[in-house]
DNA sequence: GAGAATTCAGCAAGCGCTTTCCAACCTGCT
DNA sequence: AGCAGGTTGGAAAGCGCTTGCTGAATTCTC
């Protein structure tokens, strides 16, 4: 909490410079410069932009969000910024809302739930056009965070989630089912009749329905689920998750779904210590299509998620005055690769 | 360019709501509230806070910052947010930046000059307490881009720049030579004696160094570096310059130095695409450490960068009123792995 | 060519907050 | 009692910008 100002430095001008320099009132530079309806004219016009363009002016768009009460930002919130599966998003975000000229504050919860709902506090301050909670893969909230978020929207600001909305809040979510379904479909369909899944915590939607719905498809085509094995969504937890599978040895042949890309390649890891081939021995597939996937070998089987897309109709939800929630969510895709080779 | 702001909604709680609703003065309320070095007696304080609590008040920044003449933004210019390096730059960004309280307002640059210098004009807006550029990784600025720079700093802003600053700005480095030097050193002593170098464009200024730095270690270990290919810093570029290679004719034992991760992860794709085992054939090393690296197989020899730590450095040269370059710049380690193995 | 209608620059109020000044009140001392 | 010195609440002047309103100058109408 140390940040001094500045000392005693020229200031940025104002637009009272711009008007002054232009030989005009403030009131007709604000006008030429910062997009009004009201027309000026041409003389007067050009005097000004020669004069903004002279002096280098830039609106304060602090003063400018009092003036007119309302802020050009949106604030995202995210679990980790490091993490591509939210660094995509945030893209889409950016692009979104560079498109209506809206600037992006991002910040990072470190999945916290305390910190989460500090956070948001924080944001309301900048009163931004929206909030859009990208902070975790959908485990319910914290209690204190619909308080705040309520007071957000009940001032008129927009709330959009990413995953099942919560309250006052529009959603854009993901077909996690749906996908996970055609994903067991496909990989019974060349061949595969038994198989473990390892999945993250219970209680986490995302998860939940990628497991419902791989069971799904997967009994549908003639398969058999034997085994989930819940740690948690990343790296680590796959690899521990493998390894308790292994201990139940596991035959030739058998499918392995981990709930992200993540958690198979961290299987996969964990099938190479035990020397286990994956693929011709072990099949191995994952969820999210991360670029990792395409570049372990062999390159992973998995399910794509247009993440960009999803921040980009995150902004649009934000953004839209008519909105309506994409119905099923955007369409996943399935992506057939080497580590599930076609059986028999 | 269509944002309308929301229809007649009941508007946030003012600092006069709270005041009015303590019983006591705008100027107390603000004393009470956001940080005064004037104290106020117990009881108006508790009721301040009080009226405060109930309403759920949060001090609009915007205001805030108009009235202070200086904002609690720090805004960031990166390349690709989606891309894990700038995010994990980003997310040191964020740390440091939430340590002194403030926000980060993060602008995508698309490796698009022109974008680039638009974004730092529409920044400036924000009268942000400090730019942090990473919009590139390294290649000489645009000409707009040092005049916008300028008018921010001369008003007071600060810049910093990560890789060789430009101008007025602090600039937070990466000692890029001295890491290549050591891993051309640690290669040759495990026994390469050949090596081939995937760069990116000459004069861009990381690569360069990187190359130098490695052909320096490289040969003064006894190696000898054959040739350079440029193409480019991305997986791409790496699959295409891996081919150019491949072409002049490959001696097993031959080493191959991909000037980013990305770029050895696309020439070992290339690599097992021309049927050449990656590792006791051909040796592959990267630089950067990217998760992906542990993750491909084998896992990639690689030069690890803190750049969590950058972007927290680049945060503190931000704030620190009294800052020295980080000399040297930040220390790199080689980690060695199985995609160079060594050799008889 | 006179009155009505239209255009458009500028005045000034106001956005939500900070901060300077002032006045009221309290000490504690002679 | 009387007064210097110290506290502390409140009035009000800004911060840089937007915008409703006013009224002068221009254009139109018959």
């Amino acid at each position: 909490m140390a940040v001094q100002p500045q000392p005693g430095l020229p200031a940025a001008p104002t637009l009272l410079d711009v008007a002054a320099a232009a030989g005009v009132s403030q009131a007709t530079a604000s006008r030429v410069l910062n997009g009004s309806t009201r027309k000026v004219a041409v003389a007067y016009r050009d005097r000004v932009l020669a004069a903004a363009e002279e002096l280098g002016y830039t609106a304060n768009l602090s003063a400018q969000a009092t003036a007119r009460g309302t802020s050009s930002v949106i604030a995202l919130l995210v679990a980790d910024i490091a993490d591509p599966y939210f660094g995509q998003i945030a893209s889409g975000v950016a692009r979104g809302a560079d498109e209506v000229g809206l600037v992006v504050t991002i910040a990072i919860t470190e999945r916290d739930h305390d910190r989460e709902v500090r956070l948001v506090r924080t944001l309301r301050g900048l009163r931004p056009h929206a909030l859009i909670l990208a902070a975790s893969r959908g485990s319910d909230p914290a209690p204190g965070l619909l308080q705040e978020l309520e007071a957000f929207s009940s001032a008129g600001g927009r709330v959009v989630a990413l995953g099942p909305g919560a309250g006052e809040a529009r959603a854009v979510t993901v077909d996690n089912h749906g996908g996970a379904v055609a994903l067991g479909g496909a990989l019974a369909g060349i061949g595969y009749r038994r198989a473990v899944v390892l999945a993250a915590s219970l209680g986490v939607h995302s998860s939940d329905d990628r497991v419902a719905g791989f069971t799904e498809g997967f009994t549908a085509g003639g398969g058999e689920v034997l085994r989930v094995h819940h740690a948690g969504y990343n790296r680590e937890s796959g690899h521990r998750a493998m390894r308790a599978a292994l201990a139940f040895g596991l035959e030739p042949g058998t499918l392995v779904f981990g709930v992200s890309d993540m958690v198979a390649v961290g299987a996969m890891a964990a099938l190479r210590e035990a020397d286990r081939a994956v693929g011709p021995d072990i099949a191995v597939a994952g969820f999210d299509d991360t670029p990792t996937g395409r570049d372990v070998s062999p390159p992973l089987t998995t399910v794509h998620i247009p993440l960009e897309e999803l921040g980009y109709q995150a902004t649009r939800a934000a953004v839209d005055h008519d909105w309506r929630h994409v119905a099923a969510g955007l369409e996943l895709d399935v992506v057939l690769r080497a580590s599930t080779p076609p059986l028999g």
